[in-house]
RNA sequence: GGAGAGGUGGCCGAGUCCGGUUGAAGGCGCUCGACUCGAAAUCGAGUAAGGGGUGCUGAGCCCCUUCGUGGGUUCGAAUCCCACCCUCUCCGCCA
């Protein structure tokens, strides 16, 4: 990894980026940072008029030589000076790691657009969308309902794998895979996109680029032999597909949609959400990633939400769409905006999306650029991405929502093709 | 996992044995120009990235780095030595 992050844009921006991270109740020591590089520009110059000096004089003794002169004397002068490149370099490698390390813990400017506040409370309503179902009774947990269907057995997935692990069966398992192709066919049929089926283990440099690591290596799964990790989610595969490349011009908008299982160790969230479908370890997800310009990024953000909550749409689930705060911010977003469902046995919108615009944070970690026209010199691409959805979560607001009196789910209209039943009951 | 071969610019491909204007021949592609009514062909010119400095702030100019990655030897490394990564072929193993 090179030097990626713009300490250029920081240095001349400082009160932007302070006052980014006072929005985001983000400590950070921006001086020190500022003080390295410092540090770094005066290593740098001391070292590359050494380098000049010995390049220079290196040539001279190779002509000496040729002409059978003696060198012996340029030869030791020389000779200190790689001595001192030497020292200099490994001053300058030190100071750049620590700079690099600090780099790296700097989260996202937050778009002008994100509104200021603490937590998800501040968080924006922007729209509403259908309505909650009306039930004559008293609508039940999916957990409920998926046990007595028998498609859900959350008893044997803890016996197989642990807490937060769970067993589709039956229906339930069918319905699962309904949800996912639904998902990938809207998605490339009518929004686009290209599907794409990733590695699920990825190295450390794959989930630098993104920015889960180095921040965020306790809430990932880690196979420590190889050194790889399960994947979170498919931002992290698909966005680094093309790290290190210069893009054509021509190539972008890229939109690539992927089904993954994503796995997360949830490190901090034991209590939380502990019944049900809503917080697993492994859950099965349908992506959606861009790569544009830096002009089309917000446009295209608009579009991906837009393809987002159609899946809602179409599934008839209720909704609405928040944008978060700044303290409520993901670390490598610029914005973001959340999909709720409307879930009937808690009597609440639970997250089952977030779409965001990451702008050129994550192309710079993972060095995405673009030629924006022949001989043009090569700039960051903008990156976004979104769950397009989050089937287990689907899958459950499904359930809820769909559930009638009798314990037996209807299944929406559109999923009917793909699984073949109308409703799922205990005799189907 | 074992044996062998190899990783050079957008691509192909020399150079590596015998270290010295080689940031790198040649070709292809691409861009611009000439010719043409236009095109093809032909001819001419151009065509890496990153970093530092300067600055009328991305015009220009100067410098440094980069031939898979990281070390080492040397006055000097694409070229020599070591480690690692990756690709290909054969063998083994395997869904």
């Amino acid at each position: 990894m090179k030097h990626l992050l713009d300490l250029k844009f920081i240095r001349s921006n400082q009160d932007k980026v302070k006052k980014a991270m006072a929005d985001r109740h983000y400590d950070f020591d921006l001086d020190q940072l500022l003080v390295w590089d410092e540090q770094r520009r005066s290593l740098i110059a001391e070292s590359e008029q050494l380098k000049n000096r010995r390049n220079t004089l290196s040539q001279e003794v190779g002509r000496l030589k040729a002409a059978k002169q003696d060198a012996s004397e340029l030869q030791e002068e020389v000779r200190g000076i790689g001595k001192r490149i030497k020292e200099l370099d490994q001053e300058l490698a030190e100071l750049e790691q620590k700079l690099n390390n600090a780099l790296l813990m700097i989260p996202n400017i937050p778009h002008e657009t994100v509104p200021v506040g603490e937590d998800e409370e501040d968080n924006l309503v922007l729209r509403v969308e259908g309505e909650p179902p009306k039930f004559s009774f008293e609508p039940r947990p999916h957990w409920e309902i998926g046990e007595k269907l028998d498609i859900l057995d959350f008893a044997r997935g803890v016996k197989v794998a642990g807490a937060r692990f769970t067993v589709l069966k039956g229906w339930g398992a069918k319905l699962e895979r309904a949800l996912v192709n639904f998902m990938l066919d809207l998605h490339t049929r009518e929004h686009g996109y290209t599907e794409i089926f990733p590695p699920f283990l990825v190295n450390r440099a794959t989930m630098t680029g993104t920015g889960q690591l180095p921040k965020f290596e306790e809430d990932l799964f880690l196979c420590q032999r190889e050194d790889l990790f399960l994947v979170p989610t498919a931002e992290v595969p698909v966005t680094n597909l093309y790290s290190s490349e210069i893009l054509a011009a021509e190539q972008l908008p890229i939109y690539h949609t992927a089904y993954t299982a994503c796995f997360r160790a949830e490190a901090g969230a034991a209590g939380r959400d502990t019944r049900g479908l809503i917080r697993q370890h492994q859950f099965n997800k349908v992506e959606l990633v861009k790569f544009t310009t830096p002009e089309d990024s917000y446009m295209e953000l608009e579009k991906l939400t837009n393809d987002a909550e159609e899946v809602l749409q179409r599934l008839g689930l209720a909704y609405r769409v928040v944008s978060l705060c700044t303290g409520d911010l993901g670390f490598s977003a610029a914005k973001t905006y959340d999909l709720e469902v409307w879930l009937p046995a808690a009597g609440c919108y639970r997250e089952i999306s977030s779409c965001s615009n990451f702008e050129d944070f994550q192309a710079r970690r993972a060095n995405i650029r673009y030629r924006p026209e022949h001989g043009a010199r090569p700039r960051f691409v903008h990156t976004l991405n979104g769950s397009g959805l989050a089937v287990g979560r689907t899958l459950a607001a499904i359930l809820e929502n769909y559930q009638q009196e009798d314990g037996s789910v209807v299944v929406p209209e559109v999923l009917r093709p793909y699984i073949g039943v109308d409703v799922i009951s205990c005799e189907t």
